[in-house]
DNA sequence: GTTCCGCATGAATCGATAG
DNA sequence: ACTATCGATTCATGCGGAA
């Protein structure tokens, strides 16, 4: 029996085998970054960090369907100097274990830590990266179009006759446009780089992500009432993302203060009217 | 001795032994991808790619002097659903050689390639990868900072070609309006995200990335009257970089159709007076 | 001189079909 | 079963000629 719309407080991998086998249609998390948040999580230090994470990545494929998705939100350390390299370790041990490495999105974050090094410039991105259990997998690319770029007012007021036929490259690409296929698109498929800001106004509580980061990755592979596991749920965000979206949710979380911290988000949200902002089409927000 | 502001001819690994060892400040290439521009080089299966790779990055590091910097853009293909592993697999073993894995820039690009498929988005960004052979390298952050406005808030290093030509020329004739919002601004520090877009109405020589990818990296790597070797120089992209900067060159190429082409862009480059537009760059401009 | 507008171009990938 | 080839799909940019 799936207990749905909870956050089961505990370790994480003991958690997650009280739950039964291929339930799950998309996991989003993004784990405690190896030696960060000491001050919250207990760190993981770079070396343990792949040894650490096997065991759970093989608890999710477990309890994920076959045609789901798991989205796994990370970015390296650098440390002496050197990026560490657990997260490319990782994506070669998770493929031992059967998981397929199907595209690796980025988060380019629009308002950035500050701060200034004498080696290196501030971090700006991090990885999103995709795994599946096989080649054929949920996925709703329509339902996170975006309004096509302003060019195509003037461009396709009027067709010429190549226009309107396909008309293939000379360069031997193989690649052909018909531009007429683009007339009365309003809207176009977006690329596998997001440009969000970071929510910064979050008081006291290291909140690593924004809301819309799981909210794209929901509309993009599950449908409303799918089912959203977040094994370190943290303050709550994926969750938040979830209700706005008629999706259920799990949440794991091993400290009390983070629990409760998540409890209270949720209660916010669900205390809120369904028709406000939040609830509001993704790109709009984007702007 | 070495010689300087020439593309070499020939087998990369081969003309690579002909270098003295230590005497490059910066190496920037963009080796051919895995299986890509078959028709023009010569494919390297994705299986082969790591084991092709490492001998030329072992004379890389000979070639490079102690405090210079290596920048290999490169990005994995996907091959039957997956993402294919072979740049991960490559950083760790030039770990192994001796390389300090020190950083990943990501190009973002403003205009990647179209396309649609059921399981992936159009890929538009590419990995710039860093290495070095110590924890302390030159780097001379000040040449890239940017101003800080409106809209240059929101895209760092926003600037086409056209751009960057508008914008100087109009600064020459006093009218600029992008650029004299810029004077009396404060300038920031980039992160490590570049946003450009690629050059691809180039005039039948399309470039596999665009000027200001090999300049940012100039500007930031070297000073002027330093070495830039580019050991896969193909159209003479970094070359032509280099001369607008006032740096030296060392291509090298095996193909004689691109060799050739790299030798014609070179040529027109150092046909066009120093002191045109083109010259000009817009940073050192703004200082 | 400036703006407008037509249009070629690009490190792509998947599925189906053929050998 | 495995490989090789081919067709389908797609968006934003910059150049150059026209208005």
């Amino acid at each position: 029996m799936l207990e749905i719309d909870k956050i089961l407080k505990g370790d994480c991998l003991t958690s997650l085998k009280t739950l039964p086998d291929s339930c799950i249609n998309l996991i989003f998390t993004s784990p405690p970054y190896a030696d960060n948040r000491r001050k919250t999580y207990k760190g993981i230090s770079t070396k343990e960090y792949v040894n650490w994470f096997l065991p759970i990545s093989a608890e999710l494929h477990r309890v994920l369907k076959n045609d789901g998705t798991f989205i796994l939100n990370i970015k390296e350390r650098a440390e002496n100097g050197e990026r560490q390299t657990y997260v490319i370790e990782l994506i070669l041990e998770m493929k031992n274990q059967g998981w397929l490495w199907t595209e690796e999105y980025i988060w380019h974050k629009k308002n950035c830590y500050p701060g200034k090094w004498p080696n290196r410039f501030r971090d700006a991105w991090e990885r999103c990266v995709q795994f599946n259990k096989q080649k054929h997998f949920k996925m709703y690319q329509e339902s996170v179009m975006v309004p096509i770029g302003n060019w195509s007012k003037k461009r396709l007021v009027k067709l010429s006759e190549t226009d309107r036929k396909r008309d293939v490259s000379k360069v031997g690409s193989g690649f052909g446009k018909n531009v007429s296929n683009w007339l009365g698109k309003e809207y176009v498929y977006p690329t596998n780089v997001l440009y969000l800001s970071t929510e910064c106004s979050n008081r006291g509580h290291s909140a690593s992500f924004p809301v819309l980061l799981p909210t794209w990755f929901i509309k993009l592979f599950t449908l409303e009432n799918d089912v959203v596991l977040d094994p370190f749920i943290g303050s709550g965000t994926t969750a938040v993302a979830c209700i706005n979206l008629n999706r259920h949710y799990i949440g794991i979380e091993a400290m009390e203060h983070y629990h409760q911290l998540a409890m209270d988000n949720i209660g916010k949200r669900n205390g809120k009217n369904k028709t406000e902002p939040e609830k509001a089409n993704l790109w709009s927000l984007l702007k």
